[in-house]
RNA sequence: GGGCGAUUAGCUCAGUUGGUUCAGAGCACCUGUCUUACAAACAGGGGGUCAAUGGUUCGAAUCCAUUAUCGCCCA
């Protein structure tokens, strides 16, 4: 059997057989039943994504919460699908377009355009979730949905109608985001801040009269000084208090406008005076509002200079900067220019510089939407994990503003509103749409050509809030939405807590005054070994397929969790991923050295029924630690602690200790229970590496059809002795400083030695324990292990394990000066510790104020300290003797 | 400007309610090893004034205050 195994664990022979069983078996589907259910909707990727770093880790977490849930026996449902991704996706389709079908936006009808999407969707769309069976992903497929498919694309128009007649939607000209690229608005949260090298241009501004001098402003923006309709400076700012009210000449365009006075400029910046640009800059805006200053817009949709313009029209906004600057420089406008770092704002999307614009746009009122949500989770009912995103959160619903909702798009869904004149109607559908109208314009002759519906799409996130509703059907009144609602938890990047977290949680209880999930499980961003951020332009982010086949899934699933703390940053490191392939492979070793072994009927040996009984008391209290490491989702650390209890307390002492001579059988019932445990371990181990634990559970023993390892439950915990579990480790340290010495005196493991242990009530009690004896002598290769009554005369080391004294006599030469440093660091650091106690026990307010168990606990140190230092003095002592 | 968080070994990070020989893990480093499951391994080892100062407490890596440095969010 054992001549079947290599002894490499190769994972892609496994990996895809054992996703299609899984699959064949149908184990992901999940549909209503009596259990408890346990319901994850995964963060719908971008339709034309492909799988990255932070998908992996993202959904190797949801992978490791579904599974644990289903082998607990609970009904897992996790909900795959995708985002259609407006701006991203229309951006693809346009450049494909014009790539490979010499086709350009603007040459099409919108259902033609429409009709290219859908299909370019449907050919290279939704690649991400074929990516996600690679990881392992046991979502189930047969629920995959998508924003613009039909269930969910019904439920963004109810929800658009459905809060326009509760009047929390509303239409409104102001100063928006514009990106000019994708020539859309954006939202506050789709705008990044970032700082950035800029150029602070002081221009002077000649008196229109003639009179000598003028005023000199400062601004980051020359190229708008066209639209100039004002000058403004502080008005407590003496320095210019003579001159307000004056005009002055628009450098190059020779326009006059005034010098006014605006509480809102501040005195510090630049000159103190600033250019009034009402169409470019918000500030100005309401400055021109206030003044009643005309607004003159010189910048197009995509961000090159008009006609309104008159000079440099046609010129990108950043050309006509340099420029500009140029001809102020020529013609003696230019006072100086100044290096100057500012808060500069891009698309989140495209990466452009965000263009400031006045347009006429669709907004969701957030003050009644923020409200409940603010409550939800400042009271608990939504729990964040870790916490400290409480106040991120909590100080972005109460500084909240109006979320804008319309996009300049065409993929996406369009706009339920038709217009009239200057009516607007908004429906389900066109015909709903056309009897309001008849009604209220009591024109019952309208047809529908005489309503115009509303070109814009809505956000993307508008139709992403509706996720964990709109997948179970919830507008309808489904059962799966009465069952699987609200969901168990959420895991997804801190980085759009604003963007979609905020506004589900908005969304659930607008319409069912229910939290959409208990928990929000805020992963890290993945980054690199120098922090920075993954990126496909800083081409430091691996290739997550690629880093599949390198190291499989389950290492590289290991590498990513086994050092991401939730919330925290992962520093991704592909050695992570070679230790998680390093322990698939100690794991299949594990296996060979089972399988290899014949069983024969002799009586179980005490050695062997006392390392039983010490593994699965460990496992024990291993179990008990995952089960708080789950509740508390410390993914992370639930791992590390079972990657070390299976290779160091599996592997390395019970694997090693049961272990037969080579080529002899094993009693049988040992055999029977290490590959009990070995299954345990697989089903333990199961939602963080599910490939190579199936395969080993399949492997380790026959196995009926149906008992697979992702359906089987987890473990049972148990009780565990303390006092049986300290013996033990006193034991496994004597093996140690055997060991050690060996290691100092060049003694090779074949040499047995004969090991002396001095008199004391541990010692007593260790050679009592039933097996104890034989399995030290057999771990650290002793001929003898024996108590007695006192140091022997010479010729031996010494060593004090607990509080005890032990000998070796050895034949070879006796590092003497070594040993001696050794114990008198050993006694320098026990003195110190006994020293410390004794303080603590003479401190009268500690005995009288302390519990009585921590008390007791100091004196038992102290008694054993105590011990040590006495034991450690005599063997000094000895050594000095000798020497 | 408003707020949040961090600072523990060379690196990345645990350390749960303040109390067990509590100063830990992994990686890296050093020494040794074909000990026939595994060199992708095995057996050992060295390494930290827990950022600084002060306070609370019988007791502080842990709680509080101040300072320093760094990171992030919002404006």
């Amino acid at each position: 059997m054992s001549s079947e195994l290599k002894p490499n664990f190769s994972h892609s022979e496994i990996e895809a057989k054992w996703y299609a069983h899984w699959l064949d078996k149908n184990y992901f589907h999940s549909e209503p039943d009596d259990r408890e259910p346990f319901t994850i909707v995964i963060p719908p990727p971008n339709v034309t994504g492909v799988l990255h770093m932070g998908h992996m880790l993202n959904n190797t977490i949801q992978d490791i919460l579904i599974r644990k849930a289903r082998l607990d026996g609970k009904n897992a449902c996790w909900v795959p699908g995708t985002d259609h991704a407006s701006i991203a996706t229309e951006a693809k389709v346009v450049k494909w377009l014009r790539e490979e079908k010499g086709l350009r936006k603007s040459d099409l009808k919108r259902e033609e355009f429409m009709a290219y999407a859908m299909n370019w969707k449907e050919k290279y769309g939704g690649i991400i979730l074929t990516q996600l069976r690679r990881l392992g992903a046991s979502c189930d497929w047969q629920r995959t949905a998508f924003t613009m498919d039909e269930i969910r694309s019904r439920h963004v128009i109810k929800a658009f109608v459905d809060l326009y007649r509760k009047g929390l939607l509303y239409r409104d000209y102001r100063m928006i985001n514009w990106d000019p690229k994708a020539k859309t608005v954006l939202s506050n949260e789709e705008v990044i801040y970032r700082e950035e090298q800029s150029k602070l241009v002081h221009i002077l501004y000649p008196f229109a009269d003639g009179s000598p001098g003028g005023i000199t402003i400062a601004t980051q923006r020359p190229e708008t000084i066209m639209a100039d309709t004002a000058v403004a400076v502080n008005p407590n700012d003496e320095r210019y208090s003579d001159i307000v009210g004056r005009k002055v000449r628009i450098p190059l365009i020779d326009k006059e406008i005034p010098i006014i006075a605006d509480e809102a400029v501040e005195i510090e910046f630049g000159t103190g005076a600033l250019k009034i640009t009402p169409a470019h800059a918000p500030e100005d805006y309401e400055i021109g509002k206030r003044h009643g200053l005309e607004v003159v817009n010189i910048i197009d949709e995509t961000g090159h200079i008009n006609e309104a313009g008159q000079i440099l029209v046609g010129e990108d906004r950043f050309d006509a900067r340099k420029k500009i600057i140029k001809m102020l420089a020529d013609s003696g406008h230019l006072v100086k220019l100044e290096d100057y770092t500012t808060n500069i704002g891009r698309s989140e999307r495209t990466d452009v510089i965000v263009e400031p614009r006045l347009s006429l746009q669709w907004y969701v009122n957030m003050k009644h939407l923020g409200e409940k949500a603010l409550h939800a989770v400042t009271s608990g009912d939504v729990k964040f994990v870790p916490p400290r995103y409480k106040n991120i959160y909590r100080h972005w619903l109460e500084n909240i503003q109006d979320w804008c909702i319309s996009r300049q798009l065409w993929w996406g869904h369009r706009i339920p509103a038709w217009y009239y004149g200057d009516e607007v109607f908004v429906a389900m559908t066109a015909e709903e749409a056309l009897a309001q109208a008849k009604e209220k314009t009591g024109n019952p002759a309208l047809t529908l050509d005489d309503l115009k519906q509303d070109e814009d799409v809505l956000d993307t996130w508008f139709s992403s809030w509706l996720w964990p509703i709109s997948v179970f059907d919830g507008f309808g009144g489904s059962r799966d939405f009465d069952y699987y609602y609200p969901t168990s938890v959420l895991v997804t990047g801190w980085d759009i807590i604003f963007l979609w977290v905020a506004r589900m949680i908005m969304a659930g209880y607008e319409w069912y005054d229910q939290k959409p999930f208990h928990t929000v499980y805020f992963t890290g961003m993945v980054r690199d070994k120098q922090r920075r951020k993954m990126s496909k332009s800083l081409g430091n982010s691996p290739d997550a397929l690629a880093l599949i086949d390198q190291y499989g899934a389950d290492g590289v699933r290991y590498g990513l969790l086994s050092a991401s703390p939730a919330g925290g940053d992962l520093l991704f490191d592909v050695k992570l991923c070679e230790q998680g392939r390093n322990f698939c492979n100690k794991i299949w070793n594990g296996l060979r050295l089972v399988k290899s072994w014949k069983t024969t009927d002799t009586p179980q040996p005490d050695v062997n029924r006392l390392a039983h009984r010490w593994f699965r008391q460990q496992f024990n209290r291993i179990l008990n630690q995952l089960d708080a490491d789950f509740r508390q989702f410390r993914l992370s650390e639930a791992l590390v602690k079972l990657y070390s209890f299976i290779w160091t307390d599996f592997f390395s002492w019970y694997l090693e200790i049961i272990k037969p001579p080579y080529g002899e059988p094993i009693d049988a019932t040992t055999h029977a229970q290490a590959t009990a445990l070995f299954s345990e371990l697989m089903i333990v181990l199961h939602p963080f590496m599910p490939f190579i634990t199936e395969e080993v559970w399949h492997r380790i023993t026959d196995r009926a059809d149906g008992d697979d390892c992702t359906v089987s439950r987890w473990p049972g915990g148990g009780t565990y002795d303390e006092a049986f579990l300290r013996r033990i480790e006193l034991a496994k340290d004597i093996i140690g400083k055997v060991r050690d010495i060996r290691n100092k005196h060049g003694i090779k493991m074949r040499e047995p030695l004969h090991l002396m242990a001095g008199q004391s009530d541990e010692t007593e009690a260790l050679m009592a324990e039933e097996g104890l004896v034989p399995l030290i002598k057999k771990m650290a290769v002793l001929s003898d292990f024996e108590r007695v009554p006192a140091e022997p005369d010479k010729g031996h080391v010494r060593f004090i394990s607990g509080a005890s004294p032990f000998y070796i006599p050895l034949e070879q030469a006796v590092d003497t000066a070594a040993q001696l440093a050794k114990l008198e660091e050993e006694l320098k650091y026990a003195e110190g510790f006994v020293q410390s106690v004794q303080k603590k026990l003479a401190n009268e307010r500690f005995v009288a104020n302390a519990p009585e168990a921590v008390v007791n606990r100091e004196r038992k140190k102290l008694e054993d300290g105590l011990a040590r230092v006495r034991h450690l003095r005599d063997a000094i002592a000895a050594l000095k003797k000798e020497a």
